[in-house]
DNA sequence: GACCTTATTGCAACCAGTTGCAACAAACAT
DNA sequence: ATGTTTGTTGCAACTGGTTGCAATAAGGTC
């Protein structure tokens, strides 16, 4: 079975009418691995169902992070960016002076998770961060120059 | 001297120029304590100098984030909200449920901070999250209920 | 103070994303 | 199959924020 109709059956269960503009955004957005922008997937889904209205796109969208399907991240590209919610989660370093993105594991938020729990008893979705900051590449860079301008 | 002459001056040490605009948004964010929509800014800067266009609004802003003198965040309001950057930093817990906003102080972020540097010779700046998820509150009553509903 | 350079502003057009509402169609009952 | 209900869509107008560019003015030099 392949995998969005697994997960069109997640939208069924919550009670969500399925209808062809959903099934075609999930769809696109399980086969593809990595972001999309939301103007991407318009493009994506034209080509097989070319009447879709980017507002169903937006909508099929928000509906589809309600239900932790899909997640959506500002990584500083000027535009949101979507991606399938696969397990385990990830985070992304990015770097304010390359540019670069860094995937890295869950893993590194849980006792930031624990400690939420622990001492506000807040339940934290800790998904999918974008973590800004500078690389180790654009920190040696930046020390080099400074230690130049010292001489 | 008023805390934001310090402040215009850090702005002038970083090369920019001093003009009405930026002196004015600066002092008006100064001047408060908690967030601030880019509208309000916008409101009350014309109160004392009536002729502010809003992209002089905006681009004051984003010079001053660089400068780290003000943070801007989207808190799930619809619109980013600006504040002075005052030491030590804070951050957000957000219920996603009853959309209340607690803050918290940057010292939950110490570990994993470290982990970042030690781990990917990353430097994050983390100041100023939004993190959402469910409050104790929210959490204890949906427990109740879900109990409720086994009876 | 007058002059020069160039960073900054105001403006209007633009962009990504949202919203109100009438038309439509998925799901369900008969 | 047909009808009824109501969640969903398409559309056009709107919102918050950005951008290109000509006009302006801050800050430096003489
Ligand atoms: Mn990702
Ligand atoms: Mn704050
Ligand atoms: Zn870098
Ligand atoms: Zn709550």
């Amino acid at each position: 079975m392949p995998q969005h109709l697994e997960l069109v059956q997640s939208l069924r269960d919550a009670g969500h009418r399925l209808t062809p503009q959903r099934e075609s955004v999930l769809a696109v957005i399980a086969d593809s691995d990595g972001h999309l922008t939301a103007e991407e997937i318009l493009a994506r889904v034209r080509q097989r169902y070319p009447y879709l209205n980017k507002s169903a796109v937006y909508r099929s969208l928000d509906l589809l992070t309600e239900l932790s399907l899909v997640n959506q991240t500002d990584l500083g590209h000027g535009r949101v960016e979507y991606e399938l919610h696969r397990h385990p989660h990830h985070h992304h370093l990015i770097c304010r002076h390359c540019k670069g993105v860094q995937q890295i594991d869950q893993a590194v938020m849980n006792s930031l998770h624990k400690k939420l729990e622990k001492d506000f008893g807040f339940h934290a979705d800790l998904d999918h961060f974008a973590i800004f900051g500078t690389c180790h590449k654009c920190r040696a860079r930046a020390a080099k120059s400074a230690k130049r301008h010292t001489h």
